[in-house]
DNA sequence: CTGGAACCTCAAGCAATATTGAGGTCAAGT
DNA sequence: ACTTGACCTCAATATTGCTTGAGGTTCCAG
């Protein structure tokens, strides 16, 4: 049996994704979108450099946050072109995605403060109903594919008046 | 120009759309996947009680918790089929979407210590990084069409595994 | 050298969640 | 009646994030 070339600097996209736990189908759709790069030995074949790794698993997390991989991509692309990344790029990606994390968080949380009071509440009044009320701002967003992303919302108190 | 007819017991789908924020075409959407319903007028219009207001509501606030319409769908089916849900009956539902908004949090917040303890560490050590393990992780969730859901993030560890 | 695993490219398909458009109907103010 | 905005249906298209498949190449242990 073909043993995989167990190379120390470079990863081959089948080690990157038993690695990083990604299909290489993923690995290579992801190439394709820029989100990583390669170079090709003489045979062809795809090498990752082993930052490639970290690369993988940022966009494993931010897509866990619920961020498309359109903007990760252009975070990515702050990342220096020359050099491998260092501990501080990554700690600075890592802080970006953590404040999207705090701020979905924290939607979530109001999301269900409100959600008990309207429990709490019976939802008899419809009006004044707390998910009627949500709902409406949910309106805001505007027309298009509602996204995952959507920021602020639910900032607001009780509506009050019919 | 026409006046909108206004019905105090039904809506017209503009109507709704307008109450509720959600566009037309999502409203029809919804309905042809048994989402909401509607009975129609001699003229073939749809006319929506008006406890449609709440299931719309609470469609797209379970869509905010990363619940899909398939399973939106399954819970609005134990909503009562003659008679106009009571409170009690959207209190349920909502108690419901609760604990899954209560383990979605959980889920993130969970996130982000790990994130947290990754970038005091300097991602120095591939190996221990949270960050990389975490991303292990999600390799277990297997093949098949990583949903949407997956990236809106939460279901693993609600509706996939059995 | 050979066999098979691992790789390659490109195209097509899938699933969810809608939107847009074409072509036609309904209804209400003037 | 006419006009016009709201509605109707159905099909097509869009987006995101992949997977699957066909058809062919490369690599390496034996």
């Amino acid at each position: 049996m073909p043993k995989l070339p167990l190379e120390i600097k470079e990863l081959t996209v089948g080690q990157l994704s038993e690695r990083s736990g990604v299909a290489v189908s993923a690995l290579h759709f992801y190439e394709a979108k820029g989100l990583i790069t390669s170079h090709r030995t003489a045979g062809n074949q795809r090498r990752y450099s082993r930052d490639t790794l970290r690369r993988v698993a940022v966009i494993r997390v931010a897509q866990r946050v619920g961020i498309p991989l359109r903007v990760v991509a252009e975070a990515l692309e702050t990342l220096p072109e020359g050099r491998t990344p260092t501990p501080e790029d990554w700690a600075r990606l890592s802080t970006e995605w953590r404040a999207e994390l705090d701020a979905r968080i924290d939607q979530l949380v109001r999301l269900r403060d409100r959600l008990s009071d309207c429990i709490g509440c019976g939802c008899l009044s419809l009006d004044r109903c707390a998910l009627r009320n949500l709902d409406d701002r949910l309106g805001d967003v505007g027309p298009g594919p509602r996204r995952l992303l959507s920021r602020r919302i639910a900032q607001e108190d009780h509506y009050t008046s019919p």
